[in-house]
DNA sequence: CTGAAAGCGCTTACAG
DNA sequence: CTGAAAGCGCTTACAG
């Protein structure tokens, strides 16, 4: 049991097979489960490799074999609300594949996007994983013509490219139709900017689900646009919604606390839905919002999955896959 | 300028060699700018290099060179809270150097972490910032003799180890200062448990500045906590604090929403401070929050370049150090 | 001034 | 059943 090679001067297969008393060739056939030998053999092999701590150089592999298993995540968002999740989809999916991943934050500037990616093919990825926030944005650096596949994920892939983001139509469906399943008639829609797809595709959303009459008001993804335009709704005249469904969660927060200030309660009054389920929001609101989750992690265990697929030549359709959102309820709409 | 080796097939040392006519020894000196050549010799195969697209490959660059230019960043923060900013400025030190940062978010699973420390190790890392959210615990795994230099991160290190972390005292007295600067009296600290080694840290520091009586209320990380610190300190009888240095932004957060719906104004009334200057919670609280700003990014910048400077074998000294924090001033605490 | 050769740590036909 | 040899794509003494 005695240990070779400390701190420096790694243990190679050329020490197992000395201390096994076998060839290289034997002792790569032993470990990696291949070839014919005594089961003795192999046994022992495996055994003196697990002893000497004999770690296979994964860079002498991959010369060989032409895969690194590593892939890069290329990402334009600083925040980390969208990349923290994916990442932790795509590793979790590919961790047990022995694939490693490397993360690119690239701000929105191209050159060091190109800097990030020059660097990934140096080192052989497998595959490249672009991530953004806005579906109908470009990273600002140029993926097609790569010698390795790339998988989108939120945000504009190359023609023939697989992309995958969330169903916005179905993630809006779902909280529309659960406000009016508890019963709310009067629901506007509290939004995002209008130049973002996702904005539109949910807008169009609600007013199918509404009847076509539905109010959206548009403006921008801060608390303060959701106590704005409960001042809006309230201080005109008419009649007042029973019902909001926001954008996202900020907008439903800066929401319920104004309809809190102007004494009208949250959800007995009036019900207030989110979108993103970004638990830092969702939950520390007073009551805690009922929300859509846009399954980021899940998506991010598919595009890995997907990117490793295309690495090993498994044939992918290509286009864009819209995965379904789920409604997770918490005290904000009351109902059932 | 016609490119060779499309998709599949990269183009190698070889092609560029044979399209330049030389040898690839000659090759390689001219392009890593070693060796001795005619400098018309040099230029050429530098240009054709660059015409045919040629890319060194890092995986047999490493073999020789005993360098991945590859670290592993290991991580048990979920939230992302500290790991993206640690990431963004590890990253950003050390793509100027060519090196690329795998990402392995382990949670609290030593098996996970294992699984990761030795997919990092056959993959040559050559080395590891193991990153925490707590400087009195260790991740759930060993890194003790690894055969790789590793730099800590806001997590317990091994003894004669470099730790980064910030220097909580410091940035209490910053917050604590200010305060007094301002002319406020009557401070009090709502921080959260107090078997965190930071809390401990920032509260002595906290008595310390304020003269030894200082009251201190040590609850959770949560904006409920900032809440019922402050019906608690208002609904007793006795003198009300005109000041209240939070442990965190987020228990900030609860304290002013709290304060206002009672009626009392801050920063008029009472100037509240925070801690971590975490954007989506400070700036968007009503007032916007003055904080302490940890510098994690900064943090993150240091940690790449020691790991760098190890890896190369350059000496560094172990130990402990302390960045120090910044304070952030927006509309809380009034002021100057 | 330039190139042939050895070698980094592995794997994989191929020969025996 | 086992091993010698070639080779992945580079770099680096060394020879000429």
């Amino acid at each position: 049991m005695n240990v070779i090679g400390g701190k420096r001067g790694r243990v190679t297969i050329h020490d197992v097979a000395a201390a096994a008393g076998v060839s290289i060739s034997t002792t790569s056939k032993a470990l990696n489960d291949t070839g014919r030998m005594s089961a003795e053999t192999r046994e022992r092999v495996k055994r003196i490799a697990g002893e000497v701590g004999f770690r296979p150089n994964a860079l002498a592999r991959g010369l060989l074999s032409k895969r690194s298993f590593t892939i890069g995540l290329l990402t334009n968002d600083t925040y980390g609300r969208f990349t923290l999740p994916l990442m932790a989809g795509v590793s979790e999916a590919l961790v047990d594949h022995g694939v490693s991943v490397f993360l690119c934050a690239i701000e929105d500037d191209p050159a060091l996007g190109q800097i990030h990616v020059e660097a990934m093919l140096e080192k052989q990825v497998d595959g490249i994983i672009a991530s953004g926030k806005r579906v109908d944005r470009h990273l600002p650096v140029d993926l097609s013509n790569l010698p390795v596949p790339v998988v989108y994920a939120f945000t504009e892939g190359d023609a023939n490219s697989v992309t995958f983001r969330s169903d916005d139509a179905q993630g809006a469906r779902l909280a529309v139709e659960w406000l009016v399943d508890i019963g709310r008639r009067r629901i506007v829609h509290v939004t995002g900017p209008d130049d973002f797809f996702s904005v539109r595709e949910r807008a169009d959303a609600f007013r199918a689900v509404i009847g076509g009459n539905g109010t959206v008001l548009y403006g921008h993804w801060a608390e303060s646009w959701g106590q704005e335009a409960v001042e809006r709704l309230w201080s005109g005249k008419g009649e007042r919604p029973d019902a909001l469904f926001c954008g996202n969660d900020q907008i439903a927060r800066g929401a319920v606390d104004a309809l809190r200030e102007r004494g009208i309660r949250v959800p007995e009054d009036v019900s207030v839905i989110g979108f993103d389920n970004w638990e830092i929001v969702a939950g520390q609101t007073r009551p805690p919002l009922t929300s859509i989750d846009m399954e980021l992690k899940e998506l991010g265990r598919q595009a890995g999955l997907t990117v490793l697929a295309l690495a090993e030549g498994r044939p992918v359709e290509p286009g864009v896959r819209k995965l379904p959102c789920r409604l997770v309820v918490r005290q904000s709409c009351g109902g059932k």
